[in-house]
DNA sequence: TCTAATGTCTCTAGCAACTAGAGGTTCAAG
DNA sequence: CTTGAACCTCTAGTTGCTAGAGACATTAGA
């Protein structure tokens, strides 16, 4: 049985967010030493190192707790865990496109940046005037980047 | 003069938001008609429009409120906002970096879901394994992806 | 066996960057 | 003059944690 600063260390998830994560459902409610201290088991373990890995692929905790769910019940169909994963990927792919337009317009406001005084520089003035932003965006542009 | 509502229609900043923004002092306290309604000129009206093209190009407010104090002193160097300007690119291209390593496992993933039942679906076994990662991924290897 | 250090407990509050809602006031159009 | 939209302030919620206070548990060394 681990506890939970050594839960934490093999799994690689700081010991707050442990406890977060059983607070809010998505870890069951640990078992208890004699001195009321978190006890776990390799169950909890690999529950634990899938959130990581999901956490680290950008699924979002309610994503997780619907694989989670899934994969408790594991005689269903595949295509429910698929579809989140496509989900997943189709926002991932939005994220880099609007990424990929913010670099070149970061290079652009760069190279522009003349050295002078912050009167001429172009760093600000890009960000001030909409016409010299080199690419269209509208207001729906950016939930969360 | 403008209305807070027309404000937010021009600037393409939702009413809630400049409301918030008024309140932590990235814009100034606004003008108030005979009735406590804000009203607004065209100098917020810039300000307003420079905070939302740097939240588009993904900066912090925090980053914001820099590049703003520099651009209401402008006989100083450019090179404070070059930097701020440096800085935000860098953390771009990081997160290009992992968005695209991400892009990859997601695709892996959804290739190898066989369409059986979830006993089998790689999708949730590549997460609770991380020898079926196929990269290498740390502890410290996600700050807000 | 005692003690000191470290680990753990619960609880509250805070972070970014807003968003939503309640309950009330003001304004503009018909 | 009335109606309805827009505005006001205030509080609380969102996501995914992180930080700190003050108290109890455990463990390693003297």
């Amino acid at each position: 049985m681990l506890t939970i600063g050594k839960l934490s260390r093999t799994a690689g998830v700081k010991v707050p967010t442990i406890r977060y994560y059983e607070e809010i459902g998505l870890l069951p409610e640990a078992e208890r030493s004699a001195g009321n201290q978190r006890l776990y088991g390799t169950a909890t373990m690999d529950r634990l190192t899938f959130i990581r890995h999901a956490r680290e692929l950008g699924f979002t905790l309610e994503a997780i707790r619907d694989l989670l769910s899934l994969s408790d019940t594991p005689d269903q169909s595949c295509a429910a865990a698929d579809q989140i994963a496509k989900a997943q990927l189709v926002a991932v792919r939005d994220r880099l496109a609007r990424l990929r337009a913010l670099e070149i317009e970061l290079e652009r406001m760069i190279a522009q940046c003349a050295h002078g005084t912050i009167a001429d520089c172009r760093v600000i003035e890009v960000l001030g005037n909409h016409d010299l932003c080199g690419h269209a965006h509208n207001a729906s542009d950016h939930p969360s980047l």
